[in-house]
DNA sequence: CTTAGGG
DNA sequence: CCCTAAG
């Protein structure tokens, strides 16, 4: 604990290394996707030579198991890394197999940080993967300076392996370097290429650029920040959900349009959808079970604007299956990965997720099968907390400054059948992080412990400029996919605490399966099946998009990665089964009020489409509020209904307007008497309604005509 | 998966 | 909102 601390105030101290900076403006590259390759190679130069050193240190301290962690390499004077070793493993371990988290994300401070907004941008999420047997990888990340003023780069990759009594653990501390850039002290920029020597990571949507995951405030200024990422430490008994230690960059967009961009084309494709509901339904489940016990109130964040807003909401009809809820198809992706693998391969997001679903599920049954091994995916929610943030409240356009100290992935379980080759691993990871991390990101933003889910209010509106309400505010990094899932990372207090860590474990319990490097990207070398060989590879840093992108990174990533290997009877221990029992719990949906303007267009679809036809309604003006189910559609109504018919005193929440009453007793009383029956096609009849609300008289003259 | 209702 | 029976 007390190195945490040392690493938060640390940073304000922290001077950034004399490291040249780089010719281009960190500022130009921000937006675009630029590969870093200047000051990457500084970084790696410097990641190596830091990599030799925690190798060897590593490498002694493996051996001694457990506690190896403890190193803490300084770096740049102030900046510090820390690992957890000696977290209370053993029960974590062995729910979830995983065990060590922390990451550290350096974080720079900048001497106007005091009142500049610290952004955190984590263009890549690192993570730390654990294969059986031995393989523990080490993420090296190493960040980069565009050519800021300041630059620094710290990168630790320190793998540590603990080994616990029938389990096996391995733990690697990435580091992740960045490069701070002081704008005019005004806005910093930090540029954060990390470079996965694991595979992680990919987010489609970003494209490997990390700029892209950046968050951009209007306005803004991006600061960098120091994350730090305390693995296991979590308050919260969720946090019990091994974590392992990776660093993970994120980049956050606080801008939803964005995000949706990225999402939408996958969320639109019809491909995606199929999957099902159930399954969504199940794993939704699961995964908030786990979280939302802990903090029950927070739930995903959601980013989508309700159609209705955008003012014309219909001929979506076409869509329909297609474009159902984003929830949906992301789960449905999930499951046509699984499909696609040659092997099964089972991704959830959300520590919430049991093993037993993976493993049971019925698509194989893979799970006792000797043949196949299973290796668990640790993602962490990814959640953040915002500190130091200053907000200006002089005018309107003030800007509200955030600072972003730590992530947390969610839980991913991956299966694959021993016979798996390690590139069909690679792959896997790679699809099942990329499905997370990758198009699926969401981010919810938290003001005093609750998610604001209102996209379209503003900062101002929402408080978030207000100092009191900066210091509990946080942001939460969900897969989209699951809407549950997001909850999860809000809804762990930890996800406000700054010693949030993300982490990606991959492990694989019961097969000797390794990995050989996961590295996909790599230009890749053959599968490789044998398991000795694999060892000998683990050492090898796995690769993640962002070494695709940037090949030429990879020699110095391996370099810096040192795997300690595993004991294979470790790792054989570690039951996934067990985990799965926890997750039995399902936690509620957050309860999200409609919205006067959600309820106009809820009116007005049903005054079209009439009752019973309520996942039209929801494909027509509902369609991109992927909270809002047509059951939730549906029950609204129904309250809606009895609101109406109630005394105004009687009533509860955000009065909706009488007009807006008097047209559901409209369409209610039109609709009861047509079933629907002749559907939207009486465009008279919503003609009528419509002119009936218009007279006032609403409902007698519906029930007149 | 959708609907329709009860809880 | 959740859960579920029906379709």
């Amino acid at each position: 604990m007390v190195v945490k601390k040392r690493q938060y105030y640390g940073f304000n101290g922290f001077h950034m290394p004399p490291v040249p900076r780089a010719p281009r403006s960190a500022r130009g590259r921000g937006l675009n996707k630029m590969k870093v390759e200047d000051s990457q190679i500084c970084a790696f130069e410097l990641l190596a030579s830091l990599a030799g050193k925690l190798l060897q240190e590593s490498e002694s301290s493996a051996s001694s198991n457990a506690s190896e962690a403890n190193d803490q390499p300084i770096i740049g004077g102030g900046v510090k890394f820390e690992q957890d070793d000696d977290r209370p493993l053993k029960a974590e371990c062995l729910d979830h197999g995983s065990c060590g988290e922390s990451a550290l994300f350096t974080r720079f401070s900048s001497p106007n940080s005091d009142q500049k907004c610290l952004l955190n941008e984590f263009p890549h999420a690192e993570s730390n993967l654990f294969l059986e047997r031995s393989s523990m990888i080490t993420n090296s990340n190493s960040s980069k300076n565009g050519g800021a003023d300041l630059k620094s780069v710290i990168c630790k990759s320190k793998s540590a392996c603990e080994n616990i009594p029938g389990k096996v653990e391995g733990s690697s501390d990435s580091r992740v370097s960045c490069d701070g850039y002081v704008d005019n002290g005004l806005s910093r920029q930090k540029r954060c290429d990390g470079l996965d020597t694991r595979g992680l990571i990919v987010d489609p949507c970003s494209s490997n650029d990390p700029m892209e995951m950046c968050m951009k405030f209007p306005a803004l200024i991006n600061s960098v920040n120091n994350v730090e990422l305390p693995s296991c430490r979590d308050p919260v008994p969720s946090a019990s959900i091994p974590r392992h230690r990776n660093g993970t960059k994120l980049g956050i967009r606080d801008d939803d349009e964005n995000f949706t961009r990225c999402n939408k084309p996958l969320t639109k494709s019809k491909a995606f959808r199929p999957p099902q509901r159930i399954g969504d339904r199940r794993i939704r489940k699961l995964l908030t079970s786990k979280y939302w016990k802990v903090a029950p109130k927070l739930k995903d964040c959601e980013f989508s604007k309700p159609a209705f807003l955008e003012g014309g909401a219909k001929s979506h009809y076409l869509k329909r299956k297609l474009c159902y809820s984003r929830e949906r198809y992301q789960l449905n992706t999930f499951y046509k990965r699984r499909k696609f693998t040659d092997h099964s391969v089972v991704v959830t997001s959300d520590g919430g997720f049991s093993s037993e679903s993976v493993c049971n599920s019925p698509d194989k049954n893979m799970t006792g099968d000797k043949n196949g091994a299973s290796i668990m995916f640790h993602a962490n929610g990814v959640s953040s907390s915002v500190i130091g943030h200053q907000a200006s409240f002089h005018s309107k356009d003030s800007q509200v400054k955030f600072s972003i100290k730590s992530f947390r992935v969610p839980e991913l379980l991956i299966e694959v059948p021993e016979t798996a080759t390690v590139g069909s691993l690679k792959r896997t990871v790679v699809e099942a992080v990329s499905a997370i991390l990758g198009g699926g990101l969401r981010v919810g933003v938290l003001l005093h412990g609750k998610k604001v889910r209102d996209d379209n209010r503003t900062l101002l509106q929402t408080g978030i400029t207000s100092n009191e309400n900066l210091d509990t505010l946080g942001f939460s990094l969900e897969p989209t996919p699951v809407q549950v899932s997001p909850p999860l990372c809000t809804e762990d207090p930890a996800a406000l605490l700054p010693c949030d860590t993300s982490q990606l474990i991959l492990r694989s319990p019961t097969t000797p399966i390794v990995d050989s490097g996961v590295s996909d990207a790599l230009p890749d070398p053959p599968p490789l099946t044998n398991l000795d060989t694999n060892i000998e590879s683990n050492r090898e840093s796995v690769s993640s998009h962002a070494d695709i992108v940037t090949d030429n990174t990879l020699p110095d990533s391996r370099a810096l990665v040192a795997v300690p290997p595993v004991n294979a009877e470790e790792l054989a221990m570690v039951p996934l089964n067990q985990k799965s029992k926890r997750s039995e719990l399902v936690q509620r949906r957050t309860r999200r009020p409609f919205s006067v303007s959600e309820v106009e267009a809820l009116v007005h679809a049903v005054e079209e489409l009439g009752t019973g036809r309520w996942r039209d309604v929801k494909l027509c003006s509902f369609e991109d509020a992927d909270h809002r189910t047509y059951v939730d559609l549906k029950d609204k109504w129904k309250t809606l209904v009895h609101t109406a018919q109630i005394a105004p005193q009687q009533r509860r929440g955000e009065p909706v307007p009488q007009e807006l009453l008097d047209r559901v007793l409209a369409a209610h009383a039109y609709w009861s008497q047509h079933q629907a029956k002749q559907h939207s096609k009486n465009q008279t009849a919503i003609l009528k309604i419509t002119d009936a609300h218009a007279v006032r008289n609403g409902v007698q003259d519906i029930q007149s005509i």
